[in-house]
DNA sequence: CATCTCTACCCAATCGGTATCCTCGAGTCA
DNA sequence: TGACTCGAGGATACCGATTGGGTAGAGATG
């Protein structure tokens, strides 16, 4: 059997209220001494509070429940995760993950989490993209990471793309770099709001944003001459090209694994020749390429941290969109 | 206000004990008619149970604690994940998951997961080692998945790491290999143990292990050519060499790919030239290298599978070790 | 008719904290 | 001296679900 408040107040010979007031009330008001009688009785008998039975009383769960998309499985999510967690163990909260797949839909696992009555709920995505909750979930879920939803009822947390392609962009031309081809991931939210952000640099430091070039990646290969052909053919095109660009900017950091293989190919030096750049901050890939790559970091972690804060202050503003800065991590790559 | 069984029972005109029976009590004596007119007034009152009630009243909630080595971050510690949410799902259970790390040691991290009363709690390590656990919390873990307790006095689920080994080399025997090569990751436990596998495969099958070549890998190294100059020059000395090998075994697919890029450098074709198989079955890596590696897949989900029917079954053996078959994928690659 | 057995429920205790309302004695102040 | 405050802590009512111990009424049985 473990051992209750009850147990403690028995043998200190003080009443029940006076041993949570000791262990748990943060000023409560009673004597320096009488307290550490009763901690030290606790730790002897191996006391651990029940937060059942706290959560019960005070109608909700010290947890942050999240309804993830799918299973948390990226260094993406997990970094989500771990902004979460850090900001809710402040507050002494626990975060609890429950994940969608597996033929289960928003409903079932959000009232699976609900059963276990966590103070908030979040929605987290694994990529970044819109999602369309059902309206009568406006109110139980909180903060939406890592997406927008559709019908702007709930706060959300996205990386703000725009903003970092027009980062990198800049630090490239700033860089001396004038000649800037971006090889781009399709058919991702991400990827068309960071051809925006780079044609906006481009325009905005006098360049010919109409000529840039933006070139579709393809989102698997390792190894393969199939399917690395794409971007091999991409690179070698630009290359032996009339107007050898002296920068490439990556859709992330695995399509530059891509093009450091096929720059190596072609002959071409980074970043003595060709600069490469790019968006992720994968590290294990980034840090280990050959030259280290430079690359915008998504703002998983803070997009987490934030929503933590956002739900446990209580102060969501339904509808917001907050758009997270990334951070540019400089390597040797340009 | 969220709604109570009360709120149901004054509703449908009956008392609290029969509305619980109606929801939850598997064949609680009633008629169906009443039953389903309290579930339907349960629907209507969007009624949701509180976890929290139910599990101060029986002394533990319906989760699974994992304490984990470091925050879930790999595919592999997905999978054990996913084994263990499928099985406590199917008893109506939920995996609550809290991270070592950041300076938090296992007394604290335990104890904050024991707060909850969890019905249950597994240890679970990234990859396979021995873990010394304080002898205090031998009782209260009741599964070590993925690593091997110290002093043997909790139950343990480990990967068959020489079974494994064995199986791989002699279905590379079996596809008439002759000559194998084995580029092992150094200074791993499994390592060691998949060493021990590929040696007694090679001996049953009459192959003078004494010769074989093991050769260290190193776990760094993406399109480096600084890093990548050991495998590469481990797999040019191999098929430079006098005994040129028919196959390549690999310590994980991590190391089979460079294999594979140190192996077209050297203008060798996969398989006719030389077989490649490996350990671990990381999907993004094994099925799209080209062609597809034949590797052995990790038994992480059965782990978590398994340690999750131990714990609800209660019947752990402790000081037991069970060693987990892996899977052999076949690809293509032998 | 008395008794027995079901069926279909109800009553009330209980789990372990938290919170509200009291009490009690000692000191304070006019 | 009487009214008051204040510090320290007691008694007890919850929170919401589960559950052991009933019980009233209908039908069956002897």
């Amino acid at each position: 059997m473990t051992t209750s408040l009850s147990d403690i107040a028995e043998r200190a010979g003080v009443s029940i209220k006076t041993v949570s007031g000791a262990l748990h009330g943060g000023s409560a008001r009673m004597s320096e001494q009488t307290r550490l009688r009763i901690k030290e009785i606790a730790e002897e008998l191996g006391y651990v509070t029940n937060l059942a039975a706290r959560g019960m009383r005070q109608g909700w769960m010290p947890l942050i429940g999240v309804v993830a998309d799918d299973l948390i499985t990226s260094p993406f999510a997990t970094e989500i995760i771990r902004g979460l967690d850090g900001a809710a163990r402040a507050a002494d909260m626990a975060v609890f993950a429950m994940t969608l797949g597996g033929g289960r839909d928003v409903a079932s696992v959000l009232e699976e989490v609900r059963r276990f009555r966590p103070r908030a709920i979040a929605y987290a995505a694994m990529y970044h993209k819109t999602v369309s909750l059902p309206a009568e979930f406006a109110e139980t879920v909180g903060v939406m990471i890592n997406c927008r939803e559709a019908n702007d009822k709930v706060t959300s947390l996205v990386p703000d793309e725009i903003g970092a392609a027009h980062e990198i962009t800049s630090y490239l031309i700033e860089a001396g770099r004038r000649n800037i081809a971006f090889i781009n991931l399709p058919g991702l939210l991400a990827g068309e709001l960071r051809e925006a952000g780079f044609r906006r640099a481009l325009e905005e430091a006098g360049l010919d944003a109409g000529r840039a070039r933006v070139l579709p990646a393809v989102r698997r290969a390792i190894y393969s001459d199939r399917a690395h052909s794409l971007v091999l053919s991409h690179v070698t095109a630009l290359m032996d090209g009339p107007e050898r660009p002296d920068a490439i900017l990556c859709g992330n950091d695995r399509v530059a694994m891509e093009v450091y293989a096929a720059l190596r190919r072609v002959g071409a030096q980074i970043p003595d020749d060709v600069a490469v750049a790019s968006f992720d901050n994968q590290v294990d890939i980034a840090s280990r390429l050959d030259p280290p790559l430079t690359t915008m970091a998504l703002p998983h972690r803070a997009m987490g941290r934030l929503a933590a804060d956002i739900l446990l202050a209580e102060n969501a503003a339904p509808g917001e969109v907050r758009k997270l800065a990334f951070q540019l991590v400089e390597r040797s790559s340009v």
